[in-house]
RNA sequence: GGGCGGUUAGCUCAGUUGGGAGAGCGCUUCCCUUACAAGGAAGAAGUCGCAGGUUCGAGCCCUGCACCGCCCACCA
């Protein structure tokens, strides 16, 4: 029935099967239990299953599966998230693998395209979750762009409006050419790119002379509308407040003086350019400065003579004109970060456009006053302190992108110009009466409608039974990447609109590297996909080897800690086959009578605790620790070797007492290893409810929990020695079955353990001598000492040194 | 440029108020013993990044340096 070796295979996927099925996962609405809530970060919708998600899932998992046999209302929140910009960069790519486009099909059939896609394709992830063994709820699986999600997000966005927190303004924002809109910064990502550096010269107005410029985007200059200097640079004192001329227009523009500009760098003039360029932007609204634009949102040029034309072109077309000129002093190879859209890797384009913001001064208070008095705190520590110093310094935060895939901001124009901004279509402008309203086309950041799901996902804004029971929750455990972009945002929502904080523990996860120290990527090909390591490995082996690294330090990933996995799993089953075998019928009840039997359970209960204490504080790593320990050294090595004769010989009480101390073996692993101990579980006889929702054991006595310390200590110094140390009784017999005397003896060298006995007498009698130490250290450490060295000694002399 | 983390055995990593350098994998030797060879037993293997300092005592505390990684900012 029970075969020699465990295979995951099949198992894994029944049991995940049966738990759903059974409804195991099901969290309801119970005013007698206390829930324990973690809604687990919603995946991209186009999402698939990486290396992040699965360590994230292990880790929430775990906590759930303990708190659920603990008798708390466990809820593990499933769903997905839209995905603004990437869901509809895949469609617009299958648009155009169609040979068509989504400004071609227009708004609403784009849509429709977006909904279809998704029927077929989405969602997938959440299949992956299952094969994680995710306890999710799956029944409460909700979707950002549900009906009532949405209908929320217009209810947050204009109770925020109606606060004063939310305003437009036209301002320098990131764009993208490629989807034509905005992002916010946390959008963009920067690479080291090779570009060219131009210096060029700017003739003065009034006579001879110029100011010579270094740029990389000579383009932009018919936009120019100053030059910039240093006011501390001698070189160039004499030209403040004076004219040059901008090449390709031949404009007249002024020089200025600004303290931003750095001496040191090109030749200590800077060309200024508001309307592309976030630095000359700030420089010139504070100078007063036009913003003329000379590029669309395409990215292509709209200066005169130069319409329709890229960048590159232009930059040639000017370049030319000025080197016919003799502007053009020289063009260097330069090599420096440029911006590029996250999603697309487009070239950003600063780019000066009206936006929806909102305004974080006041909205940040109410959540830095909860992190700083440790209602909620991030583990591990040094991440809590980097949730605040970025709540601290958090920018207000462009919400309006300019795509078709999202929440559309509930805000209507009419022909004045006059905004209203309610939660459904108004029949007339609330400031002049116009009938003929406009809605805003623009849609919001999808972490926007993200920062709403602790409290969206049960309901509200409706006052469900749901919302009430399970708000707030009380963990998260999410990567590092997402604070500033998520927790910080659904900090506040949940301050702001229950007036409670969302959740008490962040557990920030190390990000995964790949074997050889790089980041997980595709684009790399270092990715490893959890997946292949489920159907290779198991289920089990792969949480538990992910787990077993610290979450301080960012870790590389190793093949041999999911073999690990896979060896306890293995371990436990076959310690489970020799029990089970051993102990089939009727039994009576635990009574643990020989010391043996005494110490597996007083290890049980120690074991127990310690793993409570180390979750407590989120340390998985030295969980993972303490269970293979548990399992390999004690239960098996020690306690199974120890009574495995009387199993066999059919000694009821040790029968009984072996049946015992597995079950609450399996209890300890479950939360992380949960399909073999349900398998296994699934053979002890007399079973009355499912293992995933078997009660945690009440911890026990532990006075007994280092009775057998001395025979371990003489097993191995027996090992070093080959000199049988003198025991008697349960000690004598314990040491007989576990040590086997007749066969390790061979390996035996008494020369080498009297040597190092001796040597560690020389030592504790050199600092016992030392005067300096006896009247500084601890009493208790200079007991120990002694103790130590009075032990040596009786073992020195129970070998015959 | 700012911040954070790291450097311990061949590899991946633990090391909790300063007091005997550890685990898993790999390697060597022995054992297919009636749960398990994905097993058992024994063993070899480390200048704890470098240089100073504090201390009776430093992997741990302090100072400086080197290298690796991540995040943020910026780069005309």
């Amino acid at each position: 029935m029970m075969e020699p070796r465990y295979d995951p295979h099949g198992v894994e996927e029944r049991w995940q099967k049966t738990w759903e099925d059974e409804g195991l996962y099901n969290a309801d609405p119970d005013p007698a239990k206390t829930p324990y809530v973690d809604a687990h970060p919603p995946p991209n919708v186009t999402g698939e299953l990486h290396m992040g998600h699965a360590l994230q899932l292990a880790l929430g998992d775990l906590m759930i599966r303990m708190k659920r046999m603990q008798g708390f209302n466990a809820l593990f929140q499933p769903g997905y998230d839209h995905a603004g910009i990437s869901t509809q960069n895949v469609v617009e790519k299958a648009l155009i693998a169609e040979g068509t486009s989504r400004q071609e099909i227009g708004r609403e059939a784009f849509e429709e395209r977006v909904w279809a896609w998704l029927h077929e394709y989405g969602g997938k992830i959440l299949h992956q979750f299952r094969r994680m063994g995710a306890s999710l709820d799956y029944r409460r699986t909700r979707f950002t762009m549900d009906d009532d999600y949405v209908r929320a997000v217009m209810r947050f966005f204009v109770h925020l409006y109606n606060r004063g927190w939310i305003y437009r303004a036209n301002r320098i924002i990131n764009w993208c050419p490629h989807h034509e809109t905005s992002l916010s910064d946390l959008e963009v990502v920067h690479d080291d790119t090779d570009d060219a550096l131009s210096t060029i010269r700017y003739p003065l107005a009034d006579g001879d002379g110029y100011i010579a410029i270094a740029t990389v985007r000579p383009a932009t200059i018919p936009a120019d509308v100053a030059v910039a200097v240093h006011p501390d640079d001698p070189r160039y004192t004499a030209f403040i407040g004076r004219e040059v001329i901008v090449p390709w227009t031949e404009n007249r523009v002024p020089v200025i003086a600004d303290e931003r500009v750095e001496i040191d760098f090109g030749t200590g003039a800077l060309k200024i350019t508001p309307a592309h360029d976030p630095k000359d932007f700030e420089i010139g609204r504070e100078h007063g400065l036009p913003e003329p634009s000379v590029l669309g949102p395409d990215g292509r040029m709209t200066a005169a003579g130069l319409e329709g034309l890229t960048q590159d072109e232009a930059a040639q077309k000017i370049l030319d004109w000025c080197k016919e000129r003799g502007l053009l002093e020289k063009r260097e190879h330069y090599r420096h970060s440029v911006a590029f859209c996250e999603r697309c890797h487009t070239r950003i384009e600063p780019r000066i456009s009206m936006q929806w913001w909102c305004a974080m001064e006041e909205i940040k208070q109410r959540p830095l006053e909860a992190l700083r008095n440790r209602e909620i705190v991030y583990h591990p520590e040094s991440q809590h302190r980097f949730a605040i110093d970025s709540l601290e310094n958090a920018p207000d935060w462009n919400i309006s992108r300019q795509i078709w895939w999202g929440h559309q901001i509930p805000a209507w124009f009419c022909s004045d110009g006059h905004v209203t901004v309610q939660e459904t279509e108004p029949s007339a402008c609330t400031e002049c009466g116009s009938t003929e309203l406009t809605r805003e086309t623009d849609v919001l950041d999808t972490w926007f409608s993200s920062a709403m799901w602790p409290f969206a996902t049960l309901g509200w804004p409706d006052d469900t039974e749901s919302l009430r029971h399970f708000y707030p929750g009380d963990l998260q455990t999410t990567a590092r990447e997402i604070i500033r972009l998520w927790e910080n945002r659904m900090i506040f929502s949940g301050l702001e609109l229950m007036g409670e904080i969302p959740f008490k523990d962040v557990v920030i996860h190390s990000t995964v590297l790949a074997p050889d120290g790089r980041r997980m990527s595709k684009s790399l090909g270092t990715g490893i996909d959890p997946l292949e390591l489920i159907e290779k490995y198991g289920t089990d082996a792969t949480r538990y080897g992910l787990m077993r690294n610290s979450l301080t330090q960012d870790v590389r990933f190793s093949y041999s800690a999911i073999e690990e996995g896979g060896k306890l799993a293995n371990k436990l089953w076959n310690a489970a086959r020799l029990v089970v075998t051993a102990c089939e019928g009727a039994l009576p009840a635990e009574k643990p009578s020989s010391l043996e039997e005494q110490w597996m359970l007083a290890r049980l209960s120690q074991t127990q605790r310690r793993i409570e204490s180390l979750l407590a504080d989120f340390d998985f790593a030295h969980t993972m620790d303490e269970l293979y320990h548990v399992t390999f050294d004690d239960f098996c090595d020690w306690y199974l070797e120890a009574v495995k004769g009387r199993l066999y010989d059919g000694d009821a009480d040790a029968r009984a007492t072996a049946m015992a101390a597995l079950e609450r073996l399996l209890k300890l692993l479950h939360p992380a290893l949960p399909h073999v101990t349900e398998e296994i579980w699934s053979f002890l006889p007399e079973r009355t409810s499912r293992l995933i929702v078997a009660p945690w054991p009440e911890a026990g006595d532990e006075s007994t929990a280092d009775a057998l310390a001395r025979v371990q200590e003489l097993a191995v110094m027996f090992r070093r020695s080959g000199v049988v140390p003198p025991l008697e009784g349960d000690e004598k017999r314990i040491f007989d079955a576990v040590v086997k005397p007749e066969r390790v003896a061979v390996n035996g060298n008494a020369d080498a353990e009297i040597a190092r006995l001796r040597k560690e007498i020389e030592r504790g009698e050199k600092m016992l001598g030392n005067e300096r130490f006896v009247a500084n250290a601890p009493a208790d450490v200079v007991t120990a000492e002694r103790e130590k060295l009075e032990r040596y000694r009786r073992e020195l002399d129970a070998i015959g040194g």
